[in-house]
DNA sequence: GCAGCTCATGTAAACGATTACAGAAGTGCT
DNA sequence: AGCACTTCTGTAATCGTTTACATGAGCTGC
């Protein structure tokens, strides 16, 4: 049906070694030979067939990547990361989403086997899937955003330090009712940057806590708005689980006609690349993401030439407060004179 | 090394085709042998190899995604509809961007023949890739915002209509300068916008025409308000030919403390996620991005079934005219009393 | 005139699965 | 007994490549 090298072979009238070696660059051919084999080969429109030819020399030239899901910023970061590092390696990507369902999760991770020289596996559950079970002895993988999982190279973000330096952040600013939008449960990040919330309040003297449910979607920061204004005692200051949440927040805030940072200041996590784009620019956490991604291909490079015997990596990614202007804290502009924004802001 | 089908066969001493039935639920076996092989299969930690199984069985289960660049909202949207598509179907899916340099992209097509069932190649150049001699003959692909390319289905998304209706909109509006900010030089869907606003201005009477190159970033939109504040006589509507650019502009006229849409009105194109949720709400042209994917991948599902004698098709898909309150023109909604917002609006 | 070399090419064995076909064993029926 | 039939299992071909090894031709140098 479709043309194999066999054919190439037979219309040049060669063996289909000679073929394989002139299309590949390898050991010597004639000058007439090697002319005639692409001549032929281009005619026919050859092309090799990737299965059979990973099948032999036992090399795919190709990374896979599992991902919860593939909606947002945040992830179409990690994969720019990886793509970006993958291709300077010369490798391909085969990206998988998992929808957050545990059986599909690790039939695709099966899936994987022979048609992947490693995976990288983001998995923000709380327990990280059994790639044990569902991948060959030594298989290379990496972790990414998950507890550590012996045998394998985890990258984690240090989500309890940020959520920690955005709380005594917000408290220096004056603000003691801090509110903290929570992401889904059972994800790790989420977990642990309500942890590191939780935690810091608590050394904070006057620090009030108040906790309200959220997604990570935009839709959830829009919902808590909602249930902020009805509370007999408003926070002052907002901090949500991630970008998407407090931009939420920021858009409901704005059609309920209250100001940020004057009535309330609004806070992130994660510094996606709109979030100095809106207004105001979000005060948030900056978190490495496609650098996440080029350090796990990194680690992965050095897991597929390295072997097995290679001691697994556990590196912990440091994260950075991002003061912009949601939490009334950035640097003085001086505004325009007579620009309508001044005379508000005198308001 | 890694363990085959052979291993499980010699450990669990039958052929190694009575394993192959048993793994896949093929053909009759007996039970005590069924539980005897699984027993071993999971104890060896035994996953079939994908390309040796796909190389007999002529399928990989899998299509192929060529994009210019994985960054932004837009892409990530695409991939999030045919992923959705493709894996109610069963299939999985190889990303690949290719930067949008020519010679890399047909590598990219090459290197995917024998690793995938279809193809989707989004190619926003202005001519697309040259499938015919990178692809066997009759391999199923589907073009993405492409012109049409004989022998291949492609979809394509109403540019012109979409920019002309924005223009209509601006006009309607009381605008007569309407100045547009350019996509990439050589993309298709910039030129096709440009050419949509600039046949609808041409027939309007007392409209001006301003041109500013741009690239589709976020830093271009910015650029572009300081290039418009220079002018001595400046446009009164701003009309960007993609969202990321409108934002960029939203973001540079609140720095120099402009007010959107008082003093200038700023609509986009594509409505992205994040359009909704910045402040004002954009205006914009609404692409069903993820529609897009997802008919991309129906009608590769389609051409895999159909065979070469299927008839091509060639969409257009419509877009829609969103208006919220960039420009001005969203229905008025009355303001709390007393809020801060309120009395600014009387200034 | 032949060993020894290089160069160009062909032969055939992998790689790891699936599956058509055949064979073996058991059962029921005449 | 013999036959047909079912049920289970094994043998071997096959998919499209790559590559170790063999082969043969042509040359050099003695």
């Amino acid at each position: 049906m479709t043309v194999t090298i066999r054919d190439v072979a037979r219309e040049a009238e060669v063996s289909v070694a000679t073929v394989s070696r002139v299309l590949n660059g390898k050991g010597p051919a004639h000058r007439e030979t090697e002319r005639r084999i692409q001549r032929v080969a281009k005619r026919l429109r050859y092309v090799p067939h990737g299965a059979a030819r990973s099948l032999i020399t036992r090399r795919t030239n190709t990374f896979g990547v599992l991902l919860p899901d593939l909606y947002g910023e945040f992830f179409s970061e990690v994969i720019r990361g990886i793509d970006l590092c993958a291709r300077r390696g010369g490798f391909h990507l085969v990206v998988s989403s998992s929808h957050s369902d545990r059986a599909e999760t690790e039939a695709m991770i099966r899936a994987m086997r022979g048609r992947v020289d490693g995976m990288i596996v983001l998995s923000p559950e709380e327990t990280p899937p059994d790639l044990d079970s569902n991948l060959p002895k030594d298989f290379p993988a990496v972790l990414l955003n998950s507890a550590p999982l012996r045998g394998y190279d985890t990258i984690d973000i240090d989500n309890f330090g940020g959520a920690g330096a955005m709380v005594h952040h917000l408290y220096a600013l004056g603000h003691r009712r801090i509110a903290f939008v929570c992401g889904p449960a059972g994800n790790r990040d989420a977990s642990e940057r309500m942890r590191g919330y939780r935690t810091a309040m608590r050394t904070l003297a006057g620090a009030e806590t108040l906790e309200i449910p959220g997604d990570f979607g935009e839709t959830a920061g829009y919902d808590a708005c909602e249930k902020i204004l009805k509370l007999r005692r408003r926070p002052t200051a907002i901090f949500a689980a991630n970008d998407s949440m407090a931009i939420g927040l920021l858009c409901a805030f704005r059609e309920a006609d209250f100001l940020v940072p004057e009535d309330f200041a609004i806070a992130g996590f994660d510094d996606i690349p709109i979030a100095r784009y809106v207004t105001p620019p979000l005060t948030t956490v900056r978190v490495p993401i496609a650098g996440l991604g080029e350090r796990a291909t990194r680690l992965l490079f050095e897991a597929v030439e390295g072997g097995a015997a290679r001691r697994r990596r556990m590196d912990v990614l440091p994260t950075e407060l991002i003061v912009r202007e949601s939490c009334g804290a950035s640097p003085a502009r001086a505004p325009r004179p007579g620009s309508p924004i001044r005379k508000f802001r005198q308001t």
